[in-house]
Parts: structure tokens; C-alpha cells; sequence
DNA sequence: GGGGAAGCCATTTTT
DNA sequence: TGGCTTCCCC
């Protein structure tokens, strides 16, 4: 088990039972280190598996790492408080739904639900959304819920900040009205419940006595007091006698740091080795992905960024490649470089999926999509909807909600005329009136209507409950397809000529549903199986790795889980479609080059990377600088992109894009001047320093000994024919943003034709003829 | 209630 | 420029 490990790893793994803090550098094993150290925690008998908390941020860490246990070790790691900090939660609440407040199949909102239950009330009260919208509502909300700060918490020095606080009180009471709960809810709840409740509290901490916490700088405040609170360090700020609580591993990168947009802190990690006291530092900084070539841009870039903890990647894998380096003239043109360096490789044998292209913001993948596509060259684009997000999965799932709490408004709103069966927007307005007047559910309102809006709604309500009649026993298999034809969605799809998509992702669903049936331990997400099961187990903890092993290490007489009936399969699997939203589908499974985000690149590696746009105001990207430490996270961004790559990386950056169907012309991007110069190769000559435009250096040839690798396809063939653009050295032209200038020089031809031209309020530009609008002046 | 026109917005995203 | 939401009319 620990024998392929390095000294650094080796350390991290048998760390003696203390708060440490883990420096993971991109590539260094850092999941490995983690699920070797729980392995081996037990296998020396130091915990039983019930004794052990390990948080990941995404579903996929937490497969991944029970994945690799379960190889590890024969235990059932299913049970095991292995998760997301969402999922790990929702386990709590479950168990404990009573001391929260909930009833037991409460049901979660994900973003989308949200936002319509946000502009539900703000209709109900009739507010303007102008003033207030929505969006920005919800982002307050959340915001607040992960600060851990509720309504009363907070105090408004202007009229506009009241009302907002007010609406977070009164969206919060709607919630608590329809027993739904949203995703920061699933956090802030079970904070306070450790918060509040003294049993509770010192049974978790008594039981966990290792909290395993995985991408430690993403953690925002709440989650970084949920923790506290288990590790018994909150005690010590409130100033009670710490709690004997067990000891906390944080594994995270800094310089990986990349989502503060979305509240995370890596002042965390700061903080925790303040508070926790933190003696045992380990930085693993053996890198076993990239060559040096690569790892060495990494290391030269980041090190720009102040306030780092410091640290450094190695490799033993020679220099390998340089970092090649392209201009091109247009977006354009880079994406077909981009096809045709592509292309070379495929030929040469890298596989396409290991072939990524990132980028820093979803518009720049169009230009390259479209490339790709005209080329016959299969890609996968990620991001965009997601299985369980699709308008069709999302009204199926509203039905089964129903089924299962009929005051669910969210839901009951997105289908109570879907398919339409003639109930318009005046009597569901009526209905709400009804409802607000009675204080009750839109369900319960229905019968209180009369006439033909009435009626109807009465037939709707009564479909529901003849469902909900019929599929009382069934399976879940059962039960989603009587739906799918109770409710006619299957039959309104199937009637829609476009709609075969959506009848196939519906028959999906059922086969979605028959594996979380079938998966061994179902539901253990959404049920709080291990404290039923073993929760109250009173005999001594046992030792070793007996797979029934009771998960728990010490009798528990004194906290026992809410009884009550077991949460039903369908209550679990609309848990488990709210918690994971299920992979973004399209193109799957086929060797297809990898389209992403740097941002969703995080945690990947491909043999060859290619980072396009590196331009400045798109990486940086502008907004960025106006975001206090912004141009640091742009660091770590670029950092992150770099590091993707183990073989091969490629940047590239264009002198002309269309952004908003506006010609932009940017510069390339600061970041080069960061990057050492002897790991880079210049495809297209390297022009003078950043922001200095090309003076000097003719653009002559691109003559590349290319040794083995494949030869970047040269962009600009010299013109030797006359131009028809009708340009000549040494004439002023006129540009609509640079003003007047002369022009220096001139290549290409037909739509690769561009121009060298000398502005003497902007500089020396490089620009596209077929995208710049130049008149010339006499 | 559906469809077309007009308006709005445009980093990054998981749960 | 283009994708998405909202609004208005039939």
C-alpha cells in the first residue's frame, strides 16, 4: 500500500493523529495521498470506517476516492461518510430531519428551482423586479446562507438592503412553508444543528476522528465553520472547552485557487493553520504529470502572484517539448491552425481524446467548433446542460415531486399546465390569491376555486392523486413510467415533431432510475442508512477491516437518528437528480477532442493542451482587473491551463476576434512575458514586448525545423501576386478606432490579408484586411 | 396558449 | 453576433 509512494507522500500518509495541512501541487498524487491515508488509517486499526469524514467539492472526487478505497480495501465504502459537502449534508438532515425542522423527504431546489421560487414571491407580493431582480435576489440569498448569515443576522443602512433582508426572510418562510430546501440551505442547516444541539454536536465529534477535506482553498466561510464545528474548534472561538473532536487533514493547492467568484476563500488555509494550530506541514511538490518544459512555465508564471504559501513543481521527466507559441490574424485563423496542428497529431498517434482545447470564457469555442466541424474532426464540448437540468427531465422530475409532497408549489407551478390542458395564466394568478388568503399550498387552494378555471384545476390536482394512487408499491421503474404516461408528457412529446430528443432523454430517465436502483447501495446519499444501520450500535467499536464492521467506533447511547418510515426509493432519486445533476451528455463515450473551460479543465490532464485567446482582456479577461485581487486569480487560471497538459502544450493568441459581433483588437497577453523564454518556441515570430505592437521585426518567413514533430501550418504565405486590397507600403489609411496611420508593411492574401500599420496615437498594429475596415487616405 | 417579434445581455460554475 | 427571455397579438 505505501510502498510506490515518495518520501513527501510517504509522510502525508502516516502522519501521526493531528490537524495538517497538505500543499498539493498540480499532478502530485494528491487523491492518491488521500485514499492511501484512509486505507491506511484503518488497515493499522487507528479507525474503523465509521470514524472517518472525507469532503470533496464534486460528486466526481467522492466516486473517485471511494472508487479507489473500495480497490484498496474490502469495505463498504457506500456507507462510508465519503461525499460532497452538499451530499454529506443532506445525509445529516436526513437522519436528524426532525431537529432541522424538515419533514423526511423534503426535496432540494437546485439553481433553476431557486430562481423561480425567488420570482413566485416576488409576484405574490407584487415587487418590481426591476428594482429587485431576481437574479441578483438569489445571489444575495446565497450569499448571505454561505456567510452563515441568516435574515435576522443582517441589518440594512438603506431602504433598498431592508427589503432585500425581508425578502430573504420571506423566501426562506416559503421554503420552510413547501418543505423544500435549497442548496446553501443543505449547509447552513446542518451548521446550526451542530450549532445548537449539544448531543448532536458532541456525538459527531466524538465520532469522526478523521476529517479528511479535499481542495481546501475552495472552501467558502460556511463550509469552513461546518468544519469547526466538527472538529471541535468553534467551541474555542465561542469560548467554551474544545470539544473532543478528531483531527482535520486539508489537502489544497493555492495556486489552484480559481472560484473566489463563486465565495471561496483561500484565506482558509491561512486560517486554519492559524486556529487549528497546524504544526505538520507537507508540500508535495513532485510533479508526475508534465515534462519540465511545462512545469517550468508554471512555476515561472505563478511566480509573479505575492501571498503565495510557495511552492514549486519538479519533474524527472526530461525537458521534453517546448511550450509552442503561435500568433494568428484572426480568431479565425487560429482555430483552423488549431485543426490542422490537430490533424498532425491525430496522424501521428496521440489520441483525440487526449487532445484539449481550453479556453477562458464559452464564446471563444464557437469559432473553433466550427472549425472542428467543417474539418469532419469529432469533439466534445463541455458544459452546457446537464442530464437532470433539461426542460423535459426537470417537468418529469416535478411530477414525481409531487407525488411525493404535494405542497411543493415549485414544482406544482412548472406543470400544472404542462402538457397544456387549458389552464391559462389568469386562474393560476386566482389560484395563488386563493392560496395567500388561506395561507396554504396551491394544491390545497384548489378546491376553494369555483367555475371553469376551477374545474380544470380540479382535474389537474385529482391526475396527480390518482397517480400518486396508482404507483403506491410500485418500483421506481414502475412508478416513473406510469407517470411518464399519467401525466401525458410522453404522449405531448411524442405528438411534437421535434421533440424525439426529449422522448428519448424521458425513456433515459427510467433507465437512470433503474441503475440507482440496481447500483449496490442505493440511495445511500438520500437515506441516513449507516446511523439506522449502525448508528446505535452499542457494542464496542470494532477493529481491522471487517466489511460489516460497524461504522461507528463508540457507543452512541445518547443521539439516535429520527425513526420513522424508511425514506422511499422515489424520495431518494429526486434527492440524488437534485444533488447530481448528471453528466453533460452530448458526443459522450467517442474519441472525440476535449472543448472546455480552463475552469472545468481543473483537476483533467491531456497528452496535448492547446490554450487559445491568450490575449489581453480576454486571459486576463478585463473584467478581472477591476476585482480586487483579480489579476492573481487570472494567474492561477493560466496556471491551472498549463498544467493540464503532460506532453504537449500549445498557446495561441489572434490580433483580431469577433466578440459580439464586434471586431476587437487585442494584444497578446502579459502572461507571456512571465513565461520563461528558453522553455518557449516561437511558431510565428516573436514580436517586440507586450503592448509594444510588432516594430522591428519583419514577419518574414516562418521556416520551423520541425524535427518529429509536426509542423504548425504556415498561416501567412508571403504575397508575390498584385494585392487586390489595393494597399501599398507607405500609404495612410484611415481605421475607424486607431484613427490615421501609415502602413509599414503588408502579407498575405485574399482573406489571410493583413497589413502592418503604424498609428501614431495607438501604435504599430498588425491588422486582418478582411476584418479591418481601413480606408485609405490621399 | 402558442408563436413571432423585440429586447437584453454577454467571464468563470458545483452543489 | 446570437441565445435566451419576455411581451404582445392572434
Amino acid at each position: 500500500m505505501l510502498r510506490q509512494l515518495n518520501p513527501e507522500q510517504l509522510a502525508a500518509v502516516t502522519l501521526p493523529q493531528e490537524h495538517a495541512l497538505i500543499l498539493a501541487g498540480a499532478g502530485s498524487g494528491k487523491t492518491r495521498v488521500l485514499t492511501t491515508r484512509i486505507a491506511w488509517l484503518m488497515a493499522t486499526g487507528q479507525v474503523s470506517p465509521g470514524g472517518i469524514l472525507a469532503v470533496t467539492f464534486t460528486n466526481k472526487a467522492a466516486k473517485e476516492m471511494m472508487t479507489r478505497l473500495g480497490a484498496m480495501l474490502p469495505v463498504n465504502v457506500r456507507g462510508m461518510w465519503i461525499g460532497t459537502f452538499h451530499g454529506l449534508c443532506n445525509r445529516f438532515l436526513r437522519a436528524h430531519y426532525k431537529l432541522a425542522a424538515l419533514p423526511q423527504s423534503f426535496q432540494i431546489l437546485d439553481t433553476q428551482d431557486q430562481l423561480s421560487a425567488i420570482k413566485r414571491l416576488l409576484k405574490q407580493l407584487n415587487i418590481d423586479d426591476e428594482r429587485f431582480p431576481p437574479k441578483q435576489l438569489q445571489w444575495y440569498i446565497s450569499g448571505n446562507k454561505e456567510e452563515g448569515l441568516r435574515p435576522h443576522n443582517l441589518t440594512g443602512r438603506d431602504e433598498d438592503t431592508r427589503k432585500k433582508i425581508e425578502l430573504y426572510r420571506l423566501y426562506d418562510e416559503q421554503c420552510q412553508r413547501e418543505g423544500v430546501v435549497d442548496f446553501a440551505e443543505l449547509l447552513l442547516r446542518s451548521y446550526e444543528l451542530l450549532r445548537d444541539n449539544d448531543p448532536i454536536r458532541e456525538h459527531y465529534q466524538r465520532r469522526f476522528r478523521h476529517i479528511l477535506i479535499d481542495e481546501f482553498q475552495d472552501t467558502n466561510t460556511l463550509q469552513y465553520a461546518w468544519i469547526k464545528m466538527l472538529a471541535g474548534k468553534a467551541e474555542v472561538d465561542q469560548g467554551l472547552p474544545p470539544g473532543h473532536a478528531g483531527s482535520v487533514l486539508a489537502v489544497g493547492d493555492d495556486d489552484q485557487s480559481i472560484y473566489a467568484f463563486r465565495g471561496a476563500r483561500v484565506g482558509n488555509m491561512a486560517d486554519f493553520v492559524r486556529e487549528f494550530e497546524v504544526r505538520q506541514q507537507i508540500k508535495l511538490e513532485q510533479n508526475y504529470r508534465s515534462h519540465g518544459n511545462i512545469l517550468d512555465s508554471a512555476n515561472a508564471l505563478i511566480e509573479h502572484n505575492s501571498r503565495r504559501l510557495g511552492k514549486n513543481l519538479r519533474t524527472d521527466q526530461g525537458p521534453g517539448e517546448p511550450v509552442r507559441v503561435v500568433e494568428q490574424a484572426s480568431d479565425f485563423a487560429e482555430a483552423q491552425w488549431m485543426v490542422d496542428e490537430i490533424r498532425q497529431l491525430v496522424r501521428d498517434g496521440v489520441p483525440r481524446k487526449e487532445i484539449a482545447i481550453l479556453y477562458r470564457s464559452n464564446a471563444q469555442s464557437r469559432v473553433i467548433e466550427t472549425a472542428l466541424f467543417n474539418a469532419g474532426m469529432p469533439y466534445r464540448v463541455y458544459g452546457g446542460l446537464r442530464f437532470f437540468e433539461r426542460a423535459e427531465i426537470k417537468h418529469a422530475l416535478a411530477y414525481l415531486r409531487l407525488l411525493e409532497n404535494r405542497h411543493d408549489d415549485t414544482s406544482f407551478l412548472r406543470v400544472v399546465n404542462f402538457p397544456p390542458r387549458g389552464i391559462g395564466a389568469r386562474s393560476i394568478e386566482q389560484l395563488q390569491d386563493a392560496a395567500r388568503t388561506h395561507g396554504c399550498s396551491l394544491h390545497d387552494a384548489v378546491s376553494s376555486l369555483s367555475g371553469k378555471a376551477g374545474s380544470n384545476l380540479t382535474a389537474f390536482v385529482a391526475r396527480v392523486d390518482v397517480l400518486r394512487e396508482q404507483t403506491a408499491g410500485l418500483t421506481l421503474r414502475e412508478i416513473i413510467e406510469q407517470v411518464l404516461e399519467g401525466s401525458g408528457l410522453l404522449e405531448h412529446y411524442k405528438a411534437d415533431r421535434e421533440g424525439a430528443d426529449r422522448v428519448e432523454n424521458l425513456e433515459e430517465l427510467v433507465n437512470a432510475a433503474e441503475s440507482f436502483v440496481t447500483q449496490e447501495g442505493f440511495g445511500r446519499d438520500a437515506v441516513a442508512l449507516p446511523l439506522d444501520e449502525h448508528g446505535l450500535s452499542q457494542s464496542p467499536a470494532s477493529q481491522g477491516l471487517d466489511p460489516n464492521a460497524p461504522l461507528v467506533d463508540t457507543p452512541l447511547p445518547d443521539v439516535a437518528p429520527d425513526t420513522g418510515e424508511t425514506l422511499s426509493p422515489l424520495a431518494a432519486f429526486l434527492t440524488h437528480a437534485a444533488l447530481e445533476a448528471g453528466d453533460n451528455q452530448a458526443q459522450a463515450g467517442q474519441d472525440a477532442v476535449q472543448l472546455m473551460t480552463v475552469h472545468s479543465a481543473k483537476g483533467l490532464e491531456f497528452d496535448c493542451v492547446f490554450i487559445g485567446g491568450m490575449e489581453e482582456g480576454l486571459f486576463p479577461h478585463e473584467n478581472s482587473m477591476t476585482e480586487r485581487d483579480g489579476l492573481e486569480e487570472e494567474r492561477r487560471l493560466m496556471y491551472v491551463a498549463i498544467t493540464r497538459a503532460r506532453d504537449r502544450l500549445y498557446l495561441s493568441f489572434s490580433q483580431t476576434r469577433l466578440l459580439h459581433g464586434q471586431t476587437r483588437y487585442n494584444l497578446r497577453s502579459r502572461f507571456f512575458e512571465e513565461l520563461p523564454e528558453d522553455a518557449l518556441k516561437w511558431i510565428t515570430p516573436r514580436q517586440s514586448g507586450f503592448g509594444m505592437g510588432s516594430r522591428g521585426t519583419a514577419p518574414g518567413r516562418f521556416g520551423i525545423e520541425a524535427g518529429n514533430f509536426p509542423s504548425a501550418a504556415a498561416p501567412l504565405p508571403p504575397q508575390k501576386a498584385a494585392p487586390s486590397h489595393g494597399l501599398r507600403a507607405g500609404m495612410k489609411v484611415f481605421h475607424t478606432k486607431f484613427g490615421e496611420g501609415t502602413v509599414n508593411l503588408l502579407e498575405g492574401n485574399g482573406d489571410d490579408a493583413r497589413a502592418q500599420i503604424d498609428f501614431p496615437r495607438h501604435g504599430v498594429k498588425w491588422l486582418a484586411l478582411a476584418v479591418a475596415k481601413l480606408t485609405p487616405v490621399p
